[in-house]
DNA sequence: CAATGATCCTGTCCGC
DNA sequence: TGCGGACAGGATCATT
């Protein structure tokens, strides 16, 4: 599942590939992948400028327009030669000069690829919260975020309305090493905490970026290559803690969560029940 | 406005 | 060997 880290390691993927390129074409294979008006107007193009915003790819175009890509679920950009056979689960492609193919992979069809005016990028990404890895992100801005809102922590995290970018794996593993329940009410954690949460999102992120993300599933990077962070989850999709306790699985806006009961008992006004 | 739950979709896994 | 059902989950929409 592509979070933060696995979709910057995709974006710098498409990016070296890709150098000075121009790509030529887009064509969508599963009718409604693609979106947008004046595809053909866009090619051929080199890249500007490419960013990441949360979970979006923006691959910003120099002749005006901008590619944002969402990967959703099991979305994958797999570079490859201008050749050969559709993916059995190829739902788009970019043509790219020197023969190279850009291909749009997603068995369950939720990923998108929308073109824009570059000046419509922001009208198509919904309310986006801070990114975490930005320094607008600390504890003062997460109190703020959550003093009106009564979720648990964990649901809290998964919404990228509050911060950008972190999804189930992340969120499990961020409350384990800050040792929160992930049943906190957001609005009753003290500030102490919070700046725990909020440092050890930015740990987990990096350290998973410095690994090329988590691979648990199908994740791939751009060349095919696993991620690396899955050897250092410490609770997502384990049977024990780090500590040698059972992890104890639930469920938060019906994703599994996996949280330590031992070792995660802050947060909760009342631990009882 | 806030919170919750259903929905989209298909490959994989489990039990019988 | 095959079948039904549960599960995986990001974002969006509907409901309360």
């Amino acid at each position: 599942m592509p979070e933060l880290p696995e979709v910057q390691t995709v974006l710098d993927g498409v990016v070296s590939s890709l150098g000075s390129l121009r790509l030529t074409g887009l064509y969508d294979l599963y009718p409604g992948t693609v979106k947008g008006a004046n595809i053909e107007e866009a090619f051929p193009a080199r890249l500007k400028n490419a960013r990441r915003r949360g979970k979006y790819i923006i691959m910003e175009l120099e002749n005006g327009y901008a590619l944002i890509i969402h990967l959703r679920m099991t979305g994958k950009l797999v570079w490859d030669k201008d050749e050969g056979e559709a993916h059995r689960h190829e739902r788009a492609y970019f043509t790219v000069e020197k023969g190279n193919r850009l291909r749009f992979i997603d068995p369950r069809t939720f990923g998108k690829i929308t073109l824009c005016p570059l000046d419509e990028v922001e009208n198509h990404l919904p309310a986006l919260g801070a990114e975490p890895l930005e320094a607008e992100f600390d504890a003062a801005y997460l109190q703020e975020r959550l003093q009106n809102r009564r979720i648990p922590i964990k649901t809290a995290l998964m919404d990228q309305g509050i911060v950008a970018g972190i999804g189930n794996i992340y969120a499990c593993e961020i409350l384990y090493r800050a040792g929160i329940n992930p049943d906190a009410i957001s609005n009753e954690i003290k500030l102490a905490h919070l700046k725990r949460i909020v440092a050890e999102t930015k740990a987990v992120l990096a350290e998973a970026l410095l690994h090329n993300g988590t691979s648990v599933s199908d994740f791939r990077q751009v060349d095919d290559k696993q991620g690396g962070f899955q050897e250092f989850l410490r609770v997502y999709q384990k049977e024990s803690c780090p500590q040698g306790h059972p992890v104890k699985r639930s469920k938060h806006g019906g994703r599994s969560t996996f949280h330590c009961p031992i070792c995660q008992t802050k947060g909760r006004v009342n631990p009882a029940k």
